[in-house]
DNA sequence: GAGGAGGTGAGCCACTCGGCTCACCACTAA
DNA sequence: TTAGTGGTGAGCCGAGTGGCTCACCTCCTC
């Protein structure tokens, strides 16, 4: 072996070892397939739950080879991970919170961005199939209570907080006011849907229940001068 | 043949055809074998799914050959069924609404009893695999929403109606004010619950919870003399 | 044009599943 | 004593499971 041989096998097993470039081409089609998996395994897992879908389906539905599957994801679990921490994604950029001084406003505008989240489609599914394999992989369960439901009791508690500090509201608690606030939502518009597959209410009676929502708040947490607008 | 035997055999006939008596014996081992089944069957299910558990393991559980469990339900889904609808019989005789008069009482009442029946044990297990097979048994899920949920859902509903008749509350939707209620406290007390395997908050927490909500509802609704007591 | 990556298809493995059947047993009631 | 019940144990069936392997192909990159 000549001393040039040696230096490339080096430079190559350091190059290796450093970024472990595939080349351009190979990571992007390899990219490309795990997209096609995990669209496929999350509207699969979504109809028909953990158990009900095999990886047998998952692969045809991508239109992958059983093998490649696994080159990607070692175990049916890890895949089922990948899915769920991969739908909350999504959601980089947080909105703002609103300003303080109008709480009826800001609780109304925070009120409409949580009903829209749960209206979101494949989300009663997702927690649906989330609840249902907590006890086998609870990590899947505390990524979901972090990434879907903290953010917004989060916004709704720091925003009290807000109108607590600018006077515009009065409270001591402002952990449990936030519970509060999405607790008399989302025990119309969401939980009713993980019993009754059929509830659906219209637009009109989540923008009710909203508005009622903001109002219970107001009369317990306003100041006298944000009671009436 | 004689006439005593036709008579005899066309009276028999006529008996079973009314009321099938297998002789008060067999029915006794019948129905024992039976609850056993329903016993260690709600035991495996609640524990490990519906998919994860296999007729043959609660066979077994149960002390039962596979053929007897299967005489006594036909299918697998017919088991989970009365599994369901067999877990809620229990709560036959229902618990007299608050008299009128005491807002902050009664809710409170309502309220303890409301985080008593969630704090049993077995119930978030049981709403976690009803959650997941909705969509496989909907009516397991109408079933458990109308034995589980509607009962304290129409308790408040009524008991704040009759405050309101009786000028101790002013409500104009006795549902809305309802569903608000047990959503501030559920949010808290048992939701969590569904995503968190070790969500379990200490009894003065849970005490809070409801006292707070209670607070919440008297600011709402509350008419100025209830206000105070 | 050669190297090497990722993808492919097929197939093996050991198991489990729900569903179903049947000959036989234990036991009570008449 | 006998008829008839419900329970029993064993076993069969076809299908499907997740996990894993391997030789082979395709196609870009150097």
């Amino acid at each position: 072996m000549e001393v040039s041989q040696v230096t490339h096998l080096a430079v190559r097993g350091i190059l290796e070892g450093m970024t472990a470039q595939p080349s351009e081409y190979h990571r992007r089609v390899a990219a490309q397939k795990r997209t096609s998996i995990v669209e496929a395994a999350t509207r699969l897992f979504l109809d028909s739950g953990y158990d009900g879908t095999s990886l047998a389906r998952i692969a045809e539905a991508a239109g992958v080879s059983r093998a490649t599957l696994f080159k990607q994801f070692t175990t049916k679990a890890a895949l089922f991970e990948a899915i769920v921490t991969e739908y909350w994604k999504v959601d980089d950029e947080e909105a703002p919170l609103p300003e303080p001084g109008n709480l009826r406003a800001g609780l109304e505008t925070i009120g409409r961005r949580y009903v829209a989240l749960l209206a979101q489609p494949g989300m009663a599914a997702l927690f649906r199939i989330v609840i249902a394999e907590v006890p086998r992989f609870p990590e899947i369960g505390e990524t979901q209570f972090r990434l879907g439901k903290m953010p917004y009791f989060e916004s709704v508690r720091r925003y009290l907080a807000a109108e607590n500090a600018a006077g515009t509201a009065r409270l001591d608690d402002a952990e449990t006011a936030a519970t509060q606030f999405l607790g008399m939502i989302s025990n119309f518009v969401f939980w009713p849907r993980m019993l009754l597959a059929r509830w659906e209410p219209d637009d009109s009676a989540v923008t009710n229940a909203v508005d009622q929502a903001v109002l219970t708040m107001l009369a317990r947490y306003g100041t006298p001068g944000t009671h009436g607008a």
